[in-house]
DNA sequence: GTTGGCACTCTTCTTGGATGAGTGCTAATG
DNA sequence: CATTAGCACTCATCCAAGAAGAGTGCCAAC
């Protein structure tokens, strides 16, 4: 079994896929025959299509119906018969108009971006804020809630904000917290996260003798806080969006979906993984054995600072997706809050 | 027309009611004349329904279908037939237990409470953060991004952590930020928003002078945070949750419902507006004309720190709903989540 | 190699009757 | 006079059977 396609089989599966990429139906030898391009007769392309279904890149849902791309079938097409278009200037202009982004904070611009995704796509976007490892400190601050409650406020490089709440064995002042606060301000901004972790350990292993000073247990303090990645949260933006489609329409598939947005944990772990290669990304089907999503397919792209902080934001979609258009989009979305967070933060 | 129901007519709603409400099924006269409690044929329940149904109570969805309650049937069930339940020490403990709330940050906490009552209801959770004019300022702090780009942290008495991004005029290094954060939070530390609001206000009206410096400005970039409540924020936590329920088993109800939780303009209006109610508050169907949430009905209680900082939390389910379990559930979630929120500040 | 023709399969849509639940009305009953 | 039994009537739901239509696979002809 030769994997090599004839020119011919590649027409007619490029063919096929785009047809049933916009109108979503099983396609048929007959309405493939009549496509300007190809100039065979249904009975051609009968056999044509049933050499591609053996090899895997088709398959139809029953005897007298069309044939559908499989997953296979749409890799194929998006590694070797795409042609990935421009991004209309429409579009482009649409999204840095729309967007205001230069009133947002961090986490609002990623949030407009995820949301504005959506809109244009008309599926779901998707946005993971930086993990933290990759991230670089810009400030710390803790605030005393209580005698033995401290929260602990951190803000990267690129203006994120998070917090966490932390609980500390002896009860500490208010005074004391911001003399901690300067010291660990001034050692470690503009270092990395793990540059933080790692001088973190030695400067405590150093002076063991300074654990029951303030310094010490400013140390202590932010290991507790960096135990915990709280990088890696992922926004979900225009999930009912994506249930516009047909292929959605399906009770059960809307409910697995939806729980799979509510619980996220299956986006941060593909998110994650996606976010390891560069570029555009697209994962096509449950490539694993993630039934949860199955028929969606993920378009996604790093979005980075100067600094090395990465993060990640793409679009899911049903498999059936018009990928010459998402694909550009996508990638201009990447580089869009790439360059904002750059010209943002010094 | 008496609105006053003679005690048969009752006792026949509030079993209809709780027939249909643990069925889901239109009830019809021989299902509610074998109920104990009831010694009446099937032709005498169906005489006292069918003045029920005259007087607004019930409808039938068809000619030969059994009745189901309307929006005032409800209304009325929960003003003058329910009794409600003490909440069970199971659930009780289960709440206390599951929720590790210790180790979470206000926003945690509340996200965790929605999560909570969407888990035990098999509705969906909804938790509105405290809006600002009623909430206590406890700490600002400002972080310079970029010349003339500034983060601004909020932190509330409770330890809710808001940010935003201000674009100013004339750059600012971090060392004069410093030096207002430490103005500010001198000053008006303690103070709830309106009474900072008024004192910024005064303040700069008197030093006209002042304009210029640091003081003047400080105040300046504080003014501009404060314009925009921050709060108002609504959390919707177990959106798959309430999709379970039969009722929503339609699609386009699906969607419509799914696309008011993606926007959060509606539920924050009524969210408001059920505040402004103490204790339990029950908005049953769409009351106005809010159709996006047609056949739904929402069960919130305010939560609040002693010093006076409110916001509001509950679940969003069907009408047909178990009010004497949620009613109970909901008040319960708002008074623990204020003795924590009391607890962990001082 | 390509094509027209044809039998075959399988889904979808429609129709019509059977079933059953529940009502409203009326007349009988205590 | 309230209550009840009886009965005709209405509708939704279910099921089966048939017609229509789309598309295939294969074979023989070009």
């Amino acid at each position: 079994m030769s994997e090599e396609l004839s020119e011919r089989s590649r027409l007619i599966l490029q063919a096929i896929i785009e047809d049933y990429t916009s109108t979503g139906e099983p396609v048929g030898s007959r309405t493939l025959s009549r496509r300007i391009g190809i100039n065979l007769s249904p009975a051609s392309v009968r056999n044509v299509m049933a050499d591609l279904e053996d090899l895997g890149y088709l398959f139809s849902p029953h005897t007298s119906a069309g044939r559908i791309p499989t997953d296979k079938g749409y890799r194929f097409y998006v590694a070797s018969l795409l042609q990935v278009q421009q991004l209309s200037p429409e579009v482009r202009e649409h999204l840095q108009q729309e967007s205001n982004f230069r009133e947002l904070d961090t986490e609002g611009l990623l949030r407009e971006a995820g949301r504005i995704l959506s809109a244009i796509s008309n599926y779901t976007g998707l946005v993971m804020v930086p993990r933290f490892t990759s991230t670089v400190f810009r400030r710390i601050e803790f605030v005393r809630l209580a005698a033995t409650r401290v929260l602990v406020v951190f803000i990267t490089q690129t203006g994120i904000v998070q917090h966490k709440m932390v609980e500390v064995r002896e009860p500490l002042t208010q005074g004391e917290l911001d003399e901690a606060t300067n010291y660990l301000n001034q050692e470690f901004s503009g270092l990395s996260i793990q540059e933080v972790k790692s001088r973190i350990a030695t400067e405590m292993a150093r002076e063991q003798a300074l654990f029951d000073n303030l310094q010490g247990r400013a140390l202590l303090l932010s290991s507790y806080v960096l135990q915990h990645d709280l990088g890696g949260q992922v926004f979900v933006e225009g999930a009912s969006n994506i249930f516009e489609q047909p292929e959605f329409a399906d009770l059960s598939t809307m409910k697995r979906l939806l729980r799979t947005f509510d619980q996220k944990t299956l986006l941060v772990e593909l998110l994650d993984k996606a976010q390891q290669v560069e570029g555009v990304q697209i994962l096509i089907g449950s490539a694993d054995n993630h039934s949860e999503i199955e028929g969606c397919s993920l378009v996604t792209s790093c979005y980075s600072s100067h600094r090395g902080t990465t993060g990640i934001l793409g679009v899911i979609g049903p498999t059936r997706m018009p990928y010459a258009m998402v694909i550009p989009l996508v990638d201009y979305a990447a580089t869009l809050v790439s360059d904002i967070l750059n010209s943002e933060s010094e």
